[in-house]
RNA sequence: GGGGGAAUUCCCGAGCGGCCAAAGGGGGCAGACUGUAAAUCUGUUGUCACUGACUUCGGUGGUCCGAAUCCACCUUCCCCCA
């Protein structure tokens, strides 16, 4: 079984000054594990690894497409472990970096099988269904008809999944938990080390977001989504015009609203992706965790951390 | 100097005599999640000995069986005339 490494917790916490760190002592290749950093031209807002970053220990999964592509967590599982499998061929250390729960997930326990094809006929029909003033209740009517099942679990109001529900049902005739089951495998296809990076005060990592966003706008983050719009494939992919950071300042740039309030909306948007991205990772019983800062909030040296991942990495090694 | 308007729970903002611990939104907190996931969605959000009690709607004092809602004065802010 190919041994990987993983780094994972929320955004902002040093994930990849870690991964970095522990790629050079341990002759490893960085796997990113980011939905939005695979984009081309979203640079500074994702946080992507500098050039000379990139130049003193190998990337993969960056820039692979451009914003006006769609891209899914089942098109991550099949490309980053045919990358990953090129890596152990090499004899090196495949180190899976990010904060991207669900594309871990589906890299580590899925079985490959994730796919149907979608009818997109089906789904826009679904999608304008969602629009209509009952439109919710009768997706979600259909959905207990075609998968009870599946209507138990999934809000009414979740559009969203209702709607993907309804597709699978669609495409394969299998309900929601049967297809569920062939997609993904409760056994890893890895023998995996996931590293989490945590915090004992919730603050510190506030505090390392807002100034990390200052710094973004300091940056230049404000001249890279303009350029973005110029070319205007970025609002027409679905995917990469979720990106936070980029979607809070068009207002801005529309001359919508001040900077400060796009800023502003930019650090709290974060904030509550943080937040989810923790409760995400919390149930993960697999993650072993460090803490980034001492109980009463004061942070832990970088070198500390390093210390004590190179430990269990070790630990993983032996 | 004269006239008018406004002060509501963390924020914005409804309420204008009882059905009000007070709509709605935001934020916070907690959670769900396997082909949009930096997305989408859910619950919760005055206090407590919590199917009940207590304290809240700028302040003080009234009217009333009963007030966030009516009256008087005070404080602050805004607008108009000068």
């Amino acid at each position: 079984m190919i041994r990987v490494i993983a780094v994972v917790g929320p955004t902002a916490s040093g994930k990849s000054r870690l991964a970095l760190e522990l790629a050079k002592q341990y002759g490893g290749e960085i796997v990113s594990c980011d939905s939005m950093q695979i984009y081309e031209g979203m640079d500074i807002g994702t946080a992507k690894p500098s050039a000379e970053e990139r130049k003193s220990v190998p990337h993969h999964m960056l820039d692979i497409i451009r914003p006006d592509r769609e891209y899914s967590c089942s098109d991550y599982a099949r490309d980053a472990s045919e990358i990953i499998s090129q890596i152990e061929s090499r004899g090196n250390i495949p180190l899976i970096c990010g904060g991207t729960g669900l594309y871990l997930d589906a890299l580590i326990h899925g079985t490959g099988t994730g796919e149907i094809n979608v009818d997109p006929e089906f789904r826009l029909k679904m999608e304008q269904t969602s629009l209509m003033p009952e439109g919710k209740d009768i997706l979600y009517r259909m959905l207990s008809e075609t998968d009870p099942g599946a209507a138990e679990t999934i809000h009414k109001n979740n559009v969203k999944r209702v709607i993907r529900a309804l597709e699978i049902n669609h495409a394969t005739g299998m309900t929601k938990e049967e297809w569920d089951k062939r997609s993904i495998s409760r056994e890893t296809g890895f023998n995996t080390l996931v590293i989490g990076l945590c915090f004992h005060d919730r603050n510190t990592l506030y505090r390392l977001i807002e100034s990390r966003v200052d710094g973004m706008i300091g940056d230049g983050l404000i001249d890279e989504v303009r350029d973005l719009m110029k070319d205007d494939g970025f609002s027409a992919s679905k995917t990469a015009s979720q990106a936070i950071g980029y979607k809070e300042l068009i207002p801005y740039i529309h001359g919508e609203c001040g900077l400060a309030e796009a800023v502003g909306a930019v650090k709290t948007a974060t904030r509550q992706y943080a937040k989810r991205q923790m409760t995400w990772f919390s149930r993960n019983a697999d993650i072993r965790w460090l803490f980034r800062d001492s109980v009463d909030g004061a942070p832990v040296p970088f070198e500390e951390t390093v210390g004590s991942a190179c430990r269990m990495v070790d630990g993983f090694l032996a």
